[in-house]
RNA sequence: GGGCCCGUAGCUCAGCUUGGCUCGGAGCGCUCGGCUGAUAACCGGGAGGUCCGGGGUUCGAAUCCCCGCGGGCCCA
């Protein structure tokens, strides 16, 4: 039987019911199994970092994903949902370093030791899943969450290392000595795509410098230069070959420097007084030989005696300093490469701590940014600088510590992406659809711009290189996975962990020369690991299947910080694996920022956790706020109003859920036993109605997901809860539910709400699975033993297209206009909606409008709460009407002269409407005056309409509404009737009677002429207030027991009295 | 500096693809009134706008084009 539901819904309690069933009765895996051989669709999870909790961004991320896949699962599709974890890398060793009070990789290595550090590494990632595991769980997504992918097994490290063999073998991995960004806290290189976004404005050093040339006495080269500490390094100047060079006289000196920067840079230096004394072009500036200025300070540069000249590059612009460029290739990209070109020595004296080895001389040991100081007062000291400012400007810091950044020459491994760029373009057009399209230009742009890919970290917690060299010969050697590892090891290797340092210590035999072959000891890049994981994942290569069958993945979604991140490494990755891309769908979504659309952070203090919103509203709520809120690739501005909005749609969602089970629930109704071809017949306007909505809402909300439109979905079935469902149809059918007997037109209702009800939980369950599986459970489960146990494994609604009804819909929507009009003309008329009216006259605008109306009097009728309606087409009028000519005098007279006022008679004697009728139909009409004929056209007379007294009109996009407000005696009793009625039922619901118990009711009037006036009404009060016996009597008769209550209804006293029935 | 996206009422957003009779809208908030046996609900009226700014195309621009400005993400 269907039973009342709860007045309230109490989301907290209700969620927290439903979760524990779900687990009690394994739902989730019931479900799934329930799909096994339907055909599959293989979402990949991208991995969140296994590190810290859950934030609103996150929540957003994993919501998406999960309304998408029990999206798909309803549409019949065994959906693969296997969530992943992101668990190596740095972000997680600075975690574990602060824990354990240390700061640098000498302590890992010296006082904790690697083994702890990584154990403890592994104990941080593992504690970390299963706190956001509990997490992702509270907002009902559903996921394998007992079996994640986590990127340090051994299963998964093997994975990276066959890719990395693949790489190998295609000659895509290459160690080289090159310039990149380094941390000198972490001690370790960092990626290009690692520096993307952290830059962050710094103060550095500005620098004007002269460099003395070697062959001509006082001419200098004249940079400009942020970095001095790069000045150790210093082995060459570069300027432009097509640029034209100015010498230029200042007190007996001559600078080199940029013609077209001539007139900033002096200012800059403050001179006002100085010479251009000849123009060069770059290219002739070739080869000139200068003195280094720190020779003294940095021995080393003896060796470099032959450099110290000018070379060219393409490189230098003219956008700041003096294009002339001090030239370190140990410490800066273009200068390295523009190095290479010229055979100069990569030379770069600082230690992987950010400290100047001993090559650096003087400087040895300093740490590079506080040299900066002591290396700028040598310049001075020496008359080398020419001037010192302080610029602010973006500079690149480590995304997990924080530190700015610096540039070293190191040997790294690189897999060689400009070999492979190409395909990856062609196979990323050929096969992935991007949503929304245009992320797809935004992806190419990213990957036409990388770079090559640097692997290899000095680090710990990550997967290992699996790279050997032998100590004797040099030779490398590429494990691919345990296996190749076991038949080269020197020692019997067990069931070892293939981290480091375990790792370390597996020694293998070289094949060439017997020597022994050690592990290269840095570990990969943490893109990579994620970057494999639609194969690793499925424990590809170790098992064959489900790889062979699944691979690549039908859909994946994140952030847009992954356009060029994870949506790249794995296409990246997997093209050199396989050659081809990963997975054949994205839905690139927005980041999640505060209702200002500030990023959220702890130093704004504007950050918003999801448990605020569930412990606030419950997760159904944030679920639906979220996916409605924005369509999902536009940034999400958090906004607690808006959340409440969503709480207030939830609500009236319970409440029509309220409506239909309470009376569904007094009337035993039962949906199985209904014989819908008898019901059929009894169907009224608004229950087809109803039924084509339901149908239309259905079609809509799947083609918005489809396209992955949820937004769209979300506010269509909020709009259809609320607008349709709420404010209309229960509206509608109130007064047929409340009959006490066996009537058709009430089942009718009782049918349609069903429908309605069963549909709308479906359509809404990917979005909120608390609710909609409640009201499952009442509604459907507990008629329907057979029903599955959950909502969830439903099928998605089907469309019923023959119960679309474009054209009821759309008089629908015309009648509630005018529904609204009607109230506007009765609050001119002061005429309450509760009061009956005598007539109600629709005139519409078009006769389109009639013919949609037509079947609809019966629904206008009741909610203009009128005795009659009249419905009208544009050129009809209402007898009401009064049309009024007007004649135009001076019109007329200039026509007709003296014939003009025989001709005003004439016309206001004439039928007003014909007359108007014809001169709309032909621009003139023909008069008999005086035996002569006449012609009179449009502008010789007006028309104007006159309202009668007593009548209130509302104009309206569809036409104007027309009430007749003179309450009859009749009139007047009913409205009499039904205040006593709404003031009864307060009363009885004052007493908490239940709403199918009986009453007595007496009512006491001042006034004798209520009480013949309530003589006609006797029936209708009782049967509405469900009294048994009814009494109507003066005031001072109102006695006995039960509840009296005195009332004034508009200036008239009541009192009224209700007594409950004793139970028999 | 470059790429992509966004900019409409105090706030959050529809409308833009395909220019014109929902072209200026909705919800929230404010305000006045009404309704209520599903109602901690709801309904109606009102106030509130340089559709970011400036040019252009056109008979006509929130909508299309160009140039700015501001914000987000990414890249330098």
């Amino acid at each position: 039987m269907i039973k009342q539901a709860q007045k309230t819904y109490d989301a907290k309690k209700s969620e927290q019911e439903v979760h524990a069933w779900w687990q009690a009765s394994d739902i989730y895996n019931k479900l799934k199994r329930s799909r096994a051989d339907a055909p599959t669709w293989f979402f990949l999870d991208g991995p969140p970092y296994a590190s810290g909790a859950i934030h609103l961004g996150t929540a957003w991320n994993k919501i998406i994903k999960d309304a998408v896949l029990r999206y798909k699962t309803m549409r019949g599709f065994n959906v693969l949902r296997q969530p992943g974890w992101d668990c190596h890398g740095l972000p997680i060793e600075v975690k574990v370093e602060e824990k354990l009070g240390v700061k640098s990789k000498k302590d890992i290595e010296q006082v904790i030791g690697v083994e702890r550090f990584i154990e403890e590494c592994r104990q941080w990632a593992l504690k970390h899943i299963a706190l956001m595991t509990e997490q992702f769980k509270r907002l009902g997504v559903w996921m394998d969450w007992d079996s994640p992918y986590v990127t340090f097994t051994n299963d998964y490290i093997e994975s990276a290392w066959w890719t990395l063999k693949r790489a190998h073998e295609s000659g895509l991995l290459q160690m080289d000595l090159r310039i990149i960004h380094w941390c000198p806290r972490c001690e370790t290189a960092l990626a290009e795509h690692e520096i993307r976004g952290e830059y962050q404005d710094v103060r550095d050093p500005s620098l004007f410098a002269r460099f003395k040339l070697a062959d001509r006495p006082n001419e200098y080269l004249l940079i400009w230069t942020t970095t001095p500490w790069t000045l150790p390094a210093n082995v060459a100047v570069c300027v432009h070959p097509d640029y034209s060079y100015a010498r230029v006289k200042v007190d007996g000196d001559i600078y080199i420097l940029a013609e077209a920067l001539v007139a900033n840079v002096m200012g800059e230096l403050g001179v006002g007084n100085y010479q251009l004394m000849g123009l060069v072009k770059g290219k002739e500036l070739e080869g000139l030989r200068y003195e280094p200025p720190l020779l003294e300070e940095v021995p080393k540069q003896r060796e470099f005696q032959s450099h110290y000249r000018v070379i060219c590059g393409e490189h230098v612009t003219l956008e700041e300093g003096t294009g002339c460029v001090h030239t370190a290739p140990g410490h800066g990209e273009e200068d390295f490469a523009v190095g290479a070109k010229y055979g100069l020595p990569v030379f770069s004296p600082v230690g992987p701590d950010g400290k100047f080895t001993a090559e650096a001389g003087k400087y040895a040991g300093l740490f590079v940014k506080d040299a900066d100081r002591v290396i700028l007062e040598d310049l001075e000291r020496k008359g080398v600088l020419l001037k010192r400012g302080v610029i602010t400007h973006p500079y690149p810091h480590c995304w997990r510590c924080q530190v700015p950044l610096i540039f070293r020459a190191t040997e790294q491994w690189f897999l060689k992406i400009s070999d492979i760029k190409p395909r990856i373009l062609e196979k990323n057009s050929a096969g992935v659809r991007w949503v929304p399209d245009w992320v797809a230009t935004r992806y190419v742009n990213g990957v036409e711009s990388v770079g090559d890919w640097c692997i290899s970290r000095q680090r710990y917690w990550g997967i290992p290189l699996p790279i050997w060299i032998c100590q004797n010969c040099d030779d490398m050697v590429l494990i691919g996975g345990r296996e190749g590892l076991a038949t080269l090891a020197s020692g019997p290797l067990g069931e070892t962990d293939l981290h480091r340092p375990h790792i370390d210590r597996v020694k293998l035999r070289c094949q060439k020369c017997q020597g022994e072959m050690r592990r290269v000891p840095d570990v990969l890049d943490v893109w990579f690991d994620s970057g494999i994981c639609s194969w690793a994942s499925l424990g590809y290569p170790r098992h064959g299947e489900p790889f062979k069958s699944l691979w690549p993945s039908d859909f994946i979604t994140e952030g847009e910080d992954q356009v060029t991140k994870w949506f790249y490494s794995q296409q990246a990755a997997s093209v050199i694996a396989f050659g081809e891309v990963p997975y054949r769908l994205v839905l690139m979504h927005g980041f999640a920022l505060d209702e200002h659309g500030r990023k959220m952070s702890k130093s704004l203090g504007n950050v918003v956790e999801p448990s605020e919103v569930i412990d606030k509203y419950g997760a159904d709520v944030l679920r639906f706020y979220m996916l409605s809120a924005n369509p999902p690739w536009e940034d999400l501005r958090f906004n607690w109003k808006g959340v409440d909005v969503v709480n207030r749609m939830l609500n009236v969602l319970w409440n029509v859920y309220v409506f239909a089970t309470t009376y569904m629930a007094l009337d035993e109704f039962d949906p199985k036993k209904i014989d819908m071809g008898k019901i059929r017949g009894h169907f009224l306007p608004e229950d087809l109605w109803m039924l084509s909505r339901t149908n239309s809402v259905t079609r809509g909300v799947t083609e918005a997901f489809e396209e992955f439109n949820i937004h769209i979905a979300a506010r269509a079935l909020a709009n259809f809860v609320l607008e349709d469902l709420s404010r209309w149809y229960v509206r509608l059918v109130r007064e047929r539910v409340w009959v006490e007997r066996e009537d058709p037109r009430k089942l009718a209702a009782y049918v349609v709400l069903y429908q309605a009800l069963h549909s709308l939980i479906r359509l809404l369950a990917p979005i909120m699975p608390y609710v909609t599986e409640v009201m499952y459970r009442d509604l459907v489960k507990a008629v329907d033993a057979r029903a599955p146990e959950s909502v969830h494994m439903l099928p998605w609604p089907s469309v019923q297209e023959a119960a679309i009804d474009a054209e009821l819909e759309q008089g629908m929507s015309i009648a509630r206009v005018l529904v609204e009009g009607a109230a506007a003309a009765r609050q001119q008329a002061n005429l309450k909606l509760r009061w009956p009216i005598g007539k109600a006259i629709v005139q519409t605008s078009s006769p389109e409008m009639v013919r949609l109306l037509r079947g609809l009097q019966s629904v206008l009728k009741g909610q203009l709460n009128c005795k009659e309606l009249v419905l009208l087409g544009p050129e009809e009028y209402a007898a009401e009407f009064r049309l009024v000519c007007k004649p135009d005098m001076r019109s007329l007279t200039e026509k007709f002269g003296g014939l003009a006022p025989a001709i005003v008679d004439t016309v206001q004697r004439m039928d007003v409407r014909r007359l108007r009728a014809e001169l709309r139909r032909y621009g003139f009409a023909g008069l008999q005056i005086a035996g002569q004929k006449v012609r009179i056209s449009s502008e010789d007379v007006a028309f104007e309409e006159a309202l009668p007294d007593g009548f209130a009109v509302a104009p309206t996009e569809f036409g104007r509404v027309i009430i007749d407000a003179r309450l009859t005696p009749e009139l007047k009793a009913e409205c009499l009737a039904r205040e006593l009625v709404r003031r009864l039922q307060t009363m009885r619901k004052e007493q908490d009677l239940a709403m199918e118990e009986r009453v007595d009711v007496v009512i006491g009037t001042k006034a004798d002429e209520h009480v013949k006036l309530l003589a006609s009404q006797q029936g209708y009060i009782a049967r509405e207030v469900r009294a048994q016996n009814l009494r109507i009597c003066r005031s001072e008769e109102v006695a006995g027991p039960g509840c009296v209550k005195d009332w004034n209804v508009d200036g008239d006293s009541f009192r009224l009295l209700v007594r409950r029935l004793s139970k028999s």
